[in-house]
DNA sequence: TAAATACGCTACGCAGCGTTACTTAATTAC
DNA sequence: GTAATTAAGTAACGCTGCGTAGCGTATTTA
């Protein structure tokens, strides 16, 4: 009988625990009071750990922020599939809004903050958050060509720039409304075109 | 003969000079290295000034990287006219994006990254920054809806949003070009919407 | 000349950064 | 068992930047 053997090198392992007390710390402190809140300090006391055991696991600051919150946030990457794309169109666009007004908006626009003086942060935040939803849009978008529901040759970036900018500017800026309502008509607007037929 | 009468209170007046070499040496502060190079003490060094004096004329640095930002850099706010919205709109967005793309995407990115942990700088940077050129948007689309390019009752804050959303989100994520093709066929996306017709 | 205000200099206390040296704990290899 | 190895915790450090205070000097009005 054949097991799977477990190769582990010597020495005390990882503690577990210990690794998800501090990130839930830091995703804590972060909702709780973005990046003023958010000092390796704090997430040390908070989480009863070592300021040297952080620093041994992450690099810097944006580091832990950017795996704090792809771990511990809920991930809203896959969308709803209906007959209809729009419609789901509308219910991703919906439920990305209101993740945004909550406190994940918080989190957001503090990573956002901290990516700009932070490339790793800036590329693990694309990666991790941004492009699974850019690929479950070309996806949606895909469909509702296929439907005759989307005219052909949409380009993904503009679109998903587009529909992704405009909510993460409204969560930056705070100059306009993200209510469903809101982010509906918004959605119709970017479906219309700007154009008179 | 009536001349207007200075009135001034008693004591030195302010120093123009001085207000300017800290105002330009935030500037380019900002400019060269972004947040992690604007501190109060390098723009107290290079602009010859005290640190006393900024912050007797200055509440933090979101405040005078602002003011910098708005007196020092060229204000594209105003839109060409040409018989053509689309046009315009165009050459708008083009104009917008080339400025991002250099240094002015560095010093807005970084005034958005101080706006997420202080709500003044985010209303000066809405009010004195944002607006002029969603006005000016207003008046493009106006213009463009009573010559037929435009379908009516287009929402201002939509189209606004989308438009300098996408840009706006393209210097913050770096993830896709602000080329001037790729922004004259992001605009022609917004412009189509994704309907098929 | 007095009062008022601005500017510069030096210095301070504070917070957070990121690091070091050291001790203690847990695990593997022999 | 014992040695080797790796992790976690503690305490302290030097550094940078923040925002403030005290004081002397400069420039203006009354």
């Amino acid at each position: 009988m054949h097991t799977v053997v477990e190769h582990r090198s010597p020495g005390r392992p990882r503690c577990e625990e210990t690794r998800n007390a501090i990130l839930r710390a830091a995703y804590e402190l972060l909702e709780e009071g973005g990046l003023d809140a958010f000092t390796i300090e704090a997430v040390a006391e908070r989480s009863g750990s070592a300021k040297t055991t952080i620093y041994r696991w992450w690099p810097n600051r944006g580091a832990l922020a950017i795996e704090s919150f792809l771990e511990l946030s809920e991930k809203y990457a896959q969308f709803s599939q209906t007959e209809s794309a729009t419609a789901d169109l509308k219910t991703q666009m919906r439920r990305f809004a209101r993740a945004l007004r909550g406190r994940i908006g918080q989190i957001v626009s503090s990573i956002l903050a901290e990516a700009q003086t932070c490339a790793e942060t800036r590329s693990a935040f694309v990666e991790g958050y941004i492009n699974p939803r850019r690929t479950a849009l070309q996806q949606l978008i895909d469909r509702g060509v296929a439907q005759g529901e989307f005219r052909a040759g949409l380009a993904l970036n503009d679109v998903g720039d587009a529909l992704y900018g405009s909510l993460l500017l409204r969560v930056l800026l705070r100059h306009a409304p993200l209510s469903d309502a809101a982010v509906d008509q918004l959605v119709d607007t970017t479906l219309q075109g700007l154009r008179a037929r």
